[in-house]
DNA sequence: GCCAAATTGACATTTCCATTGTCATTTTGA
DNA sequence: TCAAAATGACAATGGAAATGTCAATTTGGC
């Protein structure tokens, strides 16, 4: 049917659309980042951290999706940056929770908000109601991607 | 206020949801892999010129957006392994055609159509106009901050 | 038609992101 | 109490893609 072809050809084209997105968008954080002393992948420490407070290693890697010893290297580095310290971790005591100073807190709340203007920007000229429904259906399709593949 | 910051908001969201997207949908193109004898960019390759006809490897790479010189190496595999062929070019004699084989062509043709088959299972409870929706906004969204890094 | 500039294939090197493997040391839970 | 899991540290590997370079063509301006 003419219908449900279109469909599926419109969720392939979505789909497909995420690795421009995905690459467009990291282009404007590395923009964003130029002039301070943060990489990409020590911004997104530091947004964890911002967003979910103090966490361990194991954590953020659990957040980020990524292997746990990748993340230790991305901490080790915020943490010879100086922008976040370890906790003790009253619930393990081998492993710190690693925490935002306040250099690093002014930094990233910085540059999230120079992010989200950006946003703003952007948005500026798209309907709400239509980024809701964006957000709702690439959602879904990950959700739905993700357990297939786990099959 | 609060309509233009949710707006902001959901927008990150749905750019930062680029990534997990991506993964979940090559990680479901692999899976459908398992059995042929093609890789992933392989995949890429075919698909190219089922869709768009013979092309130079240059043409191919513009259309990736990649280094013609890594698509090089992408079709090379495809030359050996018979999935495609060289023909000659009457505009450039130096740089021939790549050309689906039979064996090519039929083979992306039957990874393509199940790939769509995945993409109506999981259209199957969506709403097509919120995924025509979803579509302009990501490729709005997508161009606009393509805008930005080119500055 | 000539010649400088661009294109192309081929190959080598490098970078970056991330996974995998391993080990000694805790830590936890049955 | 003790085996199993979690953790930090570090090494090795893999893979995608960029970058660098070269010789051979090809092209376009004159």
């Amino acid at each position: 049917m003419y219908n449900v072809d279109m469909k599926a050809e419109h969720l392939h084209s979505l789909v497909w659309m995420s690795r421009p997105l995905m690459q467009a968008a990291e282009a404007c954080v590395e923009a964003g980042l130029q002039g301070t002393e943060l990489t990409v992948r020590m911004r997104a420490v530091l947004e964890i951290l911002q967003r979910h407070g103090e966490q361990t290693v194991p954590e953020i890697a659990a957040r980020l999706e990524i292997k746990r010893q990748y993340v230790q290297l991305m901490v080790n580095e915020t943490l010879s940056g100086g922008f976040v310290e370890q906790r003790p971790n009253p619930r393990h005591s081998r492993s710190p929770l690693i925490s935002l100073t306040d250099r690093g807190r002014e930094l990233i709340e910085g540059i999230v908000s120079k992010e989200l203007a950006v946003m703003k920007t952007i948005g500026a000229d798209l309907d709400a109601e239509d980024i809701e429904t964006a957000l709702k259906v690439v959602r879904a399709v990950t959700g739905k991607l993700k357990n297939l593949a786990g099959d």
